[in-house]
DNA sequence: AAACCATTTGTGTGCGCACACACTTATTGA
DNA sequence: TCAATAAGTGTGTGCGCACACAAATGGTTT
């Protein structure tokens, strides 16, 4: 027995000369406790640095929770089955201890999905929300109704600037996408040293609202700033769904341009561009993308992909499942931020990430 | 309540038609069952698919495990020195759990200290051991004398071939050393696509016992055998301790060569040749090392060292650790290997992997 | 002074499991 | 036939905590 001080609260009860209804009262601010007796508990509280059995904790209990998941349809974007994935793990994880996940899905295409989907949330009352809050001023809505709600939300994924707003997440799980894209560049200039036309690629999604988009191609720009006397020039082209196929409108791109590198910011803009790069025999480009994607392996393996950078989706998902879960059941502190390795992908070690489980 | 199933030892018991006490006895294989009662709860629990409440589980029990961690002095070697802190964070980490984990340290330039410390350790009768099995001979008598003892054993940062000897550890923590050494190689390429002379550096050890830089090495040479029409020249240099200072061996050896790329195992020794690479202002030389040192992130800022790979020591204790007290306290399967993924680390993006804790 | 509150404090039970112990039945030998 | 033994079975307690409920206290009203 060295345990942890082996202090239960009986033990504090005993000290405090109290009895352990008391010390319990102290502990979760019920109230009902004379200001003498508080201050005796707190200061033996204090003196023995008592902490909580866990285990007891949750055994003693027993409550249920709710946590909805809010982001995009699985079924739309290979990446976002891959943070499915990662739900579907964190349930199977917490079902032991009674937490409930629900996961409301929007259309990546339709801001208004995702209010429709955040309406539902909040009339469920769920106990926490962890969301992916692709739309830009539909969330900040959502997350003053959420603190006035009183309920606690993660956000994942990307990155809102919310303080400004008095908005107060628990935690952001993510890579810091401006390092992000910062690391493209640099491998882009490990792969080119000389000078030549770079791009950056923004594909299905409108960027007005996409602030992590945004943040990468700053990343990206602002290494090339930092290159002495660059002589790189880097343009931005934006391939909007409404404007037909995107791969024509890529291929299109490649004729009219005699570009020597190219970076896309997004998962699945990565292998539509290898797509267009291997239709036109291209595959000479320099191309840097994200995410082990089945297909974006593919292009990787057979070299129209130079690197990929993996975001992890899945365990982004787990990890907000699980600090929430943590969060609820033992009121444990959850960090302002969990930001991700920037983890680099090359054909020699792409299989030990897909290997890897957590 | 949605849980698991809600089904308790209890409703076994009774669906079963006996009591608690011969489920548990069923359970835990404790005898004193006659086969006919044995049968029926075998079967309940099969149709139930009955699987404890872990809470509860640890809460009932309340033994005290000891763990010991045979690793090499932590003050001897900044890698080790990060191994021990993944120790101690798991010290920290299951505490409460009433598991106690003990250090045995070794020499890593001396065989014998390992023998000592593998004795001490069988001598401690723990309930089970986590080990980096640097040497070879000592490490497999060592095997034996667990096994005999019924000592479950997990080894990390070095694999080593034990099933043609029929010793059995639960589980291998570390890198596929093979495909890392592929994986140096491939970023060497990438960065000296034109052919010149290459070397692997093995500086400190003595090759002969260390199985796990001769992996490394030739998974370098595999990659380079792979290029089609390789005009690359690779060469092995041995740097041991015993020959006078490692940097003055390795300035000579760079006056002797031509090198344009070199490639070292280890991450001490990923220091040792960029200050002689340094001193000798031959820093065009490509270098690829391993590990997030003090010393090699300096390295890797100011351009020396052009790409480390990353082993993460402190995760593999941690992890080891956290395997061997899940399998003693709830009887958790452990995997029979957890590779981890090879991750590349560059100026762009150390800081991302330095700050990240798992 | 009794009755009535509000406030404060203490007690008891249950969570699901592990394990020690008490108990019952069948078997054997004297 | 009865005690002694072994094999099988059941019961009870505790782990540390949360929480419902009972009890005590002190003050106010009639």
């Amino acid at each position: 027995m060295d345990k942890n001080n082996n202090i239960r609260i009986k033990d504090i009860a005993e000290m405090a000369g109290v009895s352990v209804g008391t010390v319990d009262r102290v502990l979760h601010n019920r109230g009902n406790v004379s200001a003498e007796a508080e201050q005796k508990v707190k200061k033996i509280l204090r003196k023995t640095r008592y902490t909580p059995d866990p285990i007891a904790q949750s055994l003693g209990s027993k409550k249920d929770f709710e946590i909805v998941v809010i982001m995009p349809h699985p079924k739309q974007d290979e990446y976002w089955a891959l943070s499915e994935a990662g739900v579907s793990r964190a349930r199977q994880e917490w079902a032991p201890y009674n937490i409930n996940i629900q996961i409301e899905t929007f259309d990546l295409n339709n801001p208004d999905s995702f209010a429709r989907a955040a309406r539902q949330t909040l009339a469920a009352k769920p106990d926490a929300v962890l969301t992916a809050p692709v739309y830009f001023d539909a969330s900040l809505t959502f997350f003053k109704n959420l603190q006035t709600s009183d309920i606690p939300f993660i956000l994942f994924n990307t990155q809102i600037e919310t303080r400004i707003k008095k908005y107060d997440p628990l935690c952001f799980i993510g890579q810091n996408l401006f390092q992000s894209g910062r690391v493209a560049a640099e491998l882009m200039h490990i792969l080119l040293p000389e000078p030549g036309d770079l791009a950056v690629m923004h594909i299905h999604e409108n960027i007005d609202n996409a602030m992590h988009l945004k943040e990468k191609e700053r990343g990206f720009r602002d290494y090339y700033k930092s290159v002495s006397g660059s002589k790189f020039a880097i343009e931005s082209f934006l391939f909007p769904d409404n404007e037909g196929p995107i791969e024509t409108q890529i291929s299109q791109c490649l004729d009219e341009t005699d570009l020597k590198g190219i970076f896309v910011p997004t998962s699945s803009g990565t292998f539509a561009t290898a797509k267009a790069m291997q239709n036109k025999d291209r595959e000479d480009i320099i191309l840097i993308g994200y995410d082990l994607l089945e297909e974006n392996v593919e292009f990787l393996k057979s070299g129209t992909v130079n690197f990929l950078i993996n975001q992890d989706p899945r365990y982004q998902a787990q990890q907000g499942v699980k600090y929430l879960a943590n969060y609820l059941l033992l009121n444990w502190e959850v960090p302002a931020a969990d930001l991700l390795p920037l983890e680099i992908i090359t054909r020699q070690n792409y299989q030990s990430f897909l290997d890897y489980k957590h």
